[in-house]
DNA sequence: CTACCGTGTCGCGCCATGAGCAACAACTCG
DNA sequence: CGAGTTGTTGCTCATGGCGCGACACGGTAG
């Protein structure tokens, strides 16, 4: 084959190129939201007949499904059901849920569930609030774990050399409040250990503002953060303070549900 | 080949053998949680390496991952970024609103969608009906719970104490037939979820019935109500019950469009 | 310890199968 | 009405995917 250096087909070697081509196909409708058979070949460089016959196989599925008789393709809802039995498999959304739901209820904003996934913050759930403007589904997403209350939340539950290697020497700065020193952030993450739960305002993206708490497992160690955010200006002083409560109360709730039986306090994981 | 009863991969033809069996993986993946390349290639009825080679693509592309570094495959989440593209664009009204059209077209009623919100029912949509006797565009205007068929709906997705916590102490009667009493409420709203549609007649103002059922997302939560409503002097026993037969049918199809799978049957719609 | 299952992984060779070509259909734009 | 799209479809060839079998490894029982 000539030249394919239109979409990363080559670089892990894939075993079998018609399938990969056709994964390729989902990533390129999950950028761009809407692709023709033409567009999809030029970015696969190959012949737009191609294109149309593995788009076939994964309409066939439901995986992509076409907007008109005759016209582009998107995502289809297949997808929806694949991602429900991924989540469903890990125990911590399942339990976690129907707190995260009150939650999101309670406080009338946005409640994420996040994991530690390579480095980063990982959204596996989230429940939009009851605000009428609905903020951009973070499902699947990874975001910074310095830059963010979940992250902080998350990093909390390592040792300080773990989290020295799980952020890595550069911290990133998104916003002028961004914390780019590694000890400041080491202090702060021992901060939520003691405390149990993190604000964080304006440091991943200006006017954002989140309250995260840890999910604990059976043995006690951090398996997920719960988060509640929106924008800063709905967050006052009285608001942040009664969404803090809320989101420590849900967590704890979850963990509870996992197994985990809070001994008053936070333990640590070793006994030294 | 012509033995292929073990997985649906033959109903509507595929033009890609390969990439077919592919997604027949994430199927089986997502049914069983966790599989073998050996029990793969059983249930697909295709040699084991075979089913290896698929499984290294679908993993490459970070759709699959193994349980160990020799061990069982899952879903990957790679999933999740795409479900989060899809969900991008997917909301209620969108999805909705073919149903909800020819809802209206069939009934000759008014058509709205709402959601819960802050407290409310907020109006996200309508549909006028043929008649002539058109009401105001209710869209953006926030209606009480208690006293609508789409709030009670609504309140059917919630807890007791939840809903207890969405309508307040007081119940304020908008006509003599209104519920004003919590415990009420919440006898009807325990209908709701059994019956799964609600119909209300002159409890917000008198002279007005309308009759609504529940749109799910994927979770099987309630994300939005579908109502039909018109004056009571039109809605005899039989035009009221084949209204609640459209209502329920159209919001089922909603919900399907969402990711909803109704009581989880698989695939049997094929082969035609 | 050895023999025997089981698993996931990999090299090889044949041929089914997937890819490219080109012609077709439908639809938009001047 | 023609020139440009677009998505769709036979056809044909060789390429890429398949099945076979062997290997590596981890248990378990003898």
């Amino acid at each position: 084959m000539s030249n394919n250096s239109e979409r990363g087909a080559d670089s892990t070697a894939s075993p079998v190129q018609s399938v990969d081509r056709a994964l390729a196909i989902l990533e390129i409708l999950a950028d761009a939201g809407e692709a023709g058979v033409t567009d999809i070949g030029a970015q696969l460089g190959v012949h737009k007949s191609t294109a149309f016959r593995l788009v076939g196989s994964l309409e066939a599925r439901g995986l992509v499904e076409q907007t008109a008789e005759r016209g582009k393709y998107r995502l289809g809802v297949a997808i929806l059901r694949l991602a429900a039995a991924t989540t469903a498999r890990l125990d911590v959304v399942q339990e976690a849920r129907p707190f995260a739901r009150r939650l999101a209820t309670d406080t009338g904003e946005t409640v994420n569930v996040a994991v530690l996934n390579g480095g980063a913050a990982l959204y596996l759930d989230q429940i939009a609030g009851s605000s009428a403007l609905q903020p951009h589904n973070w499902v699947g997403q990874r975001v910074p774990l310095h830059a963010t209350s979940n992250g902080k939340v998350l990093l909390s539950g390592l040792e300080d050399d773990q989290v020295r290697a799980e952020v890595g020497p550069d911290l990133r700065a998104y916003t002028p409040t961004t914390v780019v020193d590694v000890d400041v952030l080491l202090a702060e993450v021992a901060r939520v250990r003691e405390r149990g739960h993190v604000v964080v305002v304006d440091e991943l993206e200006h006017g954002l503002t989140a309250v995260a708490a840890p999910v604990r497992g059976v043995h006690g160690d951090v398996v997920a953060s719960l988060s509640v955010s929106g924008p800063t200006f709905r967050f006052d002083a009285a608001k942040l303070a009664r969404a803090t409560e809320l989101v420590v109360a849900a967590a704890d709730d979850s963990s509870r549900r996992l197994g985990h039986r809070p001994t008053g306090r936070v333990e640590q994981t070793s006994s030294n």
